[in-house]
Parts: C-alpha cells; sequence; structure tokens
DNA sequence: AAAACTGTAACATTTTTTATTCCAGAAATT
DNA sequence: AATTTCTGGAATAAAAAATGTTACAGTTTT
C-alpha cells in the first residue's frame, strides 16, 4: 500500500454539502434554522447536517441554538465569509487521516518523493485557496437571483 | 443520497503514483523501465503501474514496449511535461464517474445549487491547473539532486 | 411536564480505492 | 520453433472511506 495524501479535500460532497448548508442560511437570515430543514433542501440525513454544522460550528462560521425553537445561523455576515474559508473547514478533518506510507527507501527517487510531492500540494494548494478566497458567501447567494 | 462531485481528483495517491513513475522514468532517460522495475520503487503492485501507464499513455505521456526487454518511458522530454497534464490525466476517470443527486428541486437554493457549484469548481480548477502548469517535470526532477 | 430542538455515539450500508491472481499475446533470445 | 520476459487487461478480492441510520441524553421554550 501507498500513499493516502488528503490535501484536495472538495472531494465527495462535504464542501458541496456545507456551501448548500451556509447558502440556505443565508437566504434564511436572522432566523434559527433546524436541521431537518436544512437536510430537506439538500436532501440528505439531518445528522449529516449536523455534524458538518458541527465542524462549521467549530470553524467560527455558525453559531447554533439548542432546545426548542433552536437551530443554527450564519456566525457573521455572508459578505464576511469566503469560500477558502469553508474550504480549510471542510478540510481539516480529512488532514487528520493523512497517512503517507512507505515508497522503497532504498531508491533516489522513492526516499526523497513524499517531501517534494508534499511541496507541490502545499503549493498547489495555495493558488486554489487563493482563487476560492475571490469568492463570498454573499457573492454565490447572488447567482440565485 | 446526494452528491458526488469528482473534481478534484488529486485524491488519494493516484496522481501521487503517476508523478512517482513519470519521475522515474525521467532518471531512466532511453530506457525501457518494467512495470516490476517501477512498482519496486513505488511499492506498490505492479499492476496498478501498468493500469497507471495504461492512463499516461492514453493521455500521451508514456510509450511502451511489449515483449523481453519491453517497459515503458517517456513520450516527450521531462522539460514538455507538465504537472497540469499529470492532473488532467488522472482526473479523467474520476469525471466520468461524476454522478451529481437529487438536492430538493422545490427549495429555491436546491433547485439550482448544482450548477452554481459546478461553475464554482471549474474556475477553481483552472487556478489549480494554472498552478500546476508552473512545474514541468525536469523541474521537479531537479528537486532530487 | 411536554414538545422541539441539538449533540453525539454507535453501528450499518454503500461506494470507492487498492491489491491480487491469472492468462493471452508480443518481442527478444536461444 | 521453443523459451523467456515482458505488456495488456479481465476478473475478483480485500480494505478503506464515505455516507446513512438509529437511538438517546441534554437544552430550552411553551
Amino acid at each position: 500500500m501507498y500513499c493516502n495524501y488528503k490535501y484536495y479535500s472538495m472531494n465527495s460532497g462535504r464542501f458541496a454539502i456545507s456551501v448548500h448548508i451556509l447558502t440556505l442560511l443565508a437566504f434564511a437570515d436572522d432566523e434559527w434554522n433546524s436541521s431537518e430543514y436544512l437536510a430537506g433542501s439538500i436532501n440528505i440525513n439531518p445528522v449529516l447536517v449536523r455534524k458538518e454544522l458541527s465542524n462549521l460550528r467549530d470553524h467560527g462560521l455558525v453559531i447554533s441554538k439548542e432546545g426548542k425553537a433552536g437551530g443554527s445561523r450564519l456566525a457573521k455576515p455572508s459578505g464576511q465569509i469566503f469560500m477558502s474559508e469553508v474550504y480549510e473547514a471542510v478540510k481539516q478533518i480529512d488532514l487528520l487521516g493523512k497517512g503517507i506510507n512507505s515508497p522503497n527507501p532504498d531508491c533516489v527517487v522513492g526516499r526523497k518523493i513524499n517531501d517534494h510531492l508534499d511541496n507541490l500540494y502545499d503549493d498547489a494548494e495555495k493558488t486554489l485557496l487563493l482563487g476560492l478566497s475571490k469568492t463570498s458567501l454573499a457573492d454565490f447567494c447572488l447567482k440565485f437571483a
């Protein structure tokens, strides 16, 4: 077995789900939105929404209120939330799972390639983040007009 | 179930494996390298290497020779192969698997979000490719000096 | 006290990725 | 022309990751 670079976690849904949640919250303004309601629009299980909300909360993008009439809303104006932040928020978890495995250390290339790939990935990611930082959640919401 | 955006396929190894293969071939110059040898440095199964070679071949990055004393080598000088090409080569297969599923069509956001996410992803990917196009395989190999 | 939420843990299912086995066919070597 | 050493690729298995579900304790409003 080999390599588990998880740098580009825009993969497979979590980023999309987070953006979807944030978009709904942006449209709902000051209201507290239940995970049930959010899940209804996204068409996934409410528990998945809560998990994602939990992560967004940890990253300061949303706040939640427990108890009856509780729910979630944006932690700051949509003009101050950037896609790069969403990317970073979603990425975290994957990064933990990162496990770089054993290329052959007797090979000049194998011995060093992980470091070099790391650098390459870091650079590429910076570029990507720069691009994503140009779109705010407010910008994104405008598209629905 | 929801969303399967597979745009960012730099995920989990295939990109790394392809770069590893290409780097080995770049160092080996004109020699024909067997999948067995390549697999030895990467420390994965030779069949996986052949699959990856098959893909790289389809994208004009390597050529292979069958039969005894056969193997693979670069299809062009390493200075003319860019990381963006490798990314594109690896991406293809994932793109086929792309399946965007059913957000709630009764919701203003749900109805349109996939299109908007698509655009966002396309833009981000363009940025990423631009970044990757700045590093050639030759550049990458220099790091091993 | 009841109702309507969140927050999580534990578990089940599905999908994707990675690995393995096997063999037919191609070219060099003898 | 038989043998050897490769590729090419199908079929299958195993492992890992992503996604979905159930269940329930804890919070706050009514």
